[in-house]
DNA sequence: ACCTGAACACCGTTCAAGT
DNA sequence: ACCTGAACACCGTTCAAGT
């Protein structure tokens, strides 16, 4: 992002910065970076202009945040419910919303936390989710508990992915942990990463579960 | 913590700070203040000392960080390996585990992202785990998996710990997201809370979809 | 309206100087 | 060894001054 042209002081004639490239910039730094080192000054550099610029655009760090979290919920697909089978559109969702998130690896933490009142279009993400349970006859009362039950499970699967690989690894201490030592081994031999294998396993059961408790064969 | 005389420099008759000291502080301070105000400074302040002098004590921010993170594991309940039959133990270990992050919700995120090589108390954690799970019958390619799993929807679920009670409250946007509301307000006559209700639910889940896996019956 | 420049009250961390 | 004081390179944010 250097245009390298000074810019003095004074509106310019076109404007260099709207919302839109801002929260576009703002995750990819985040994500390059992480978020130790994400700050309005270094987002300020990559967009080439000077920290209080951005304020004209967002209120402050953590409107920010919250705009970021917006459009990564929007990646999130939710044109499963309603369409096709509740299973099967729940798990279109809960992949893509892991992958959403994990896209953005460093981004979990930070935005995971931040609530999400007024940001309408995570909460039109989340009315599509219930909206489809609701069209597949799960009980009223049954439907919220359920969806943040499987959420807390993908946000989770999610922050597992931020860890580092070896995350796990004893080191030193190894003689002191021969299970996991163990079980490490066994796990490191199969394809998949430990993050994903996890996943899809959890997925199964929980989905599985669900229906068992909706009262719905298989 | 105000022992108010003032202390001149040079090396005090009596230390005045140690490592568990501050880890106990540090997390006393974070649940009270928050991730944003928990700094080096306020910390120096709670334990009536100059910010300089924890770094006799502590490497860096992130060391105390992850000693905090020990301080939190060792709070963890593992003595149902075993001794009680797996799915008890694997109940008593979840439960104690969200609840230990719980009573310092505002570490949560923090301390879930960081690496735990080298953190030998909290690796011991999970090799008790991983022996009742062997103890009990378990396939040793598939402990791994499993537990990883379980911890994802339980870490999620103390990050729903976090969040405002009125997080999903759409506000002025409820009639954008009518099902929402509804399902909202059929929870909130429930005695217990959201979150409450989707972990013992999850947990349910998991644990029957484990023992399915595992080949027991009920 | 939308940028820069200067300024404010903070950070985490290092290091010399004291006892 | 273990504290303070001073200093460094940073933060997020505000606001006046420019166009």
């Amino acid at each position: 992002m250097d245009s390298s042209e000074v810019r003095r002081a004074g509106r310019p004639r076109k404007s260099v910065l709207d919302r839109e490239k801002i929260l576009g910039a703002a995750l990819k730094l985040l994500n390059s970076v992480g978020p130790e080192k994400f700050s309005m000054a270094a987002l300020a550099v990559e967009l080439g202009v000077k920290p209080p610029a951005l304020y004209h655009h967002v209120k402050n760090k953590q409107a920010l945040l919250v705009g970021m979290r917006e459009v990564v919920s929007d990646s999130i697909d939710v044109s499963g419910f309603g369409v096709l089978p509740w299973r099967e559109a729940l798990e279109r969702w809960a992949r893509s919303y892991r992958v959403a998130f994990s896209a953005h690896p460093n981004a979990i933490a930070l935005l995971a936390t931040e609530p999400i009142t007024g940001a309408t279009r995570t909460l039109g993400m989340y009315e599509s989710v219930v909206q489809g349970l609701l069209a597949a006859g799960w009980e009223v009362s049954e439907v919220m508990g359920s969806m943040v039950a499987l959420e807390s499970f993908i946000l989770g699967s999610a922050l597992d992915l931020i860890a580092p690989v070896d995350m796990f690894d004893p080191g030193e201490a190894a003689v002191q942990t021969p299970g996991l030592s163990m079980v490490l081994e066994a796990q490191s031999a199969s394809d998949s990463s430990r993050a994903d294998e996890a996943f899809e396993l959890g997925l199964r059961i929980m989905v599985e579960g669900l229906g068992r408790l909706h009262g719905r064969g298989a």
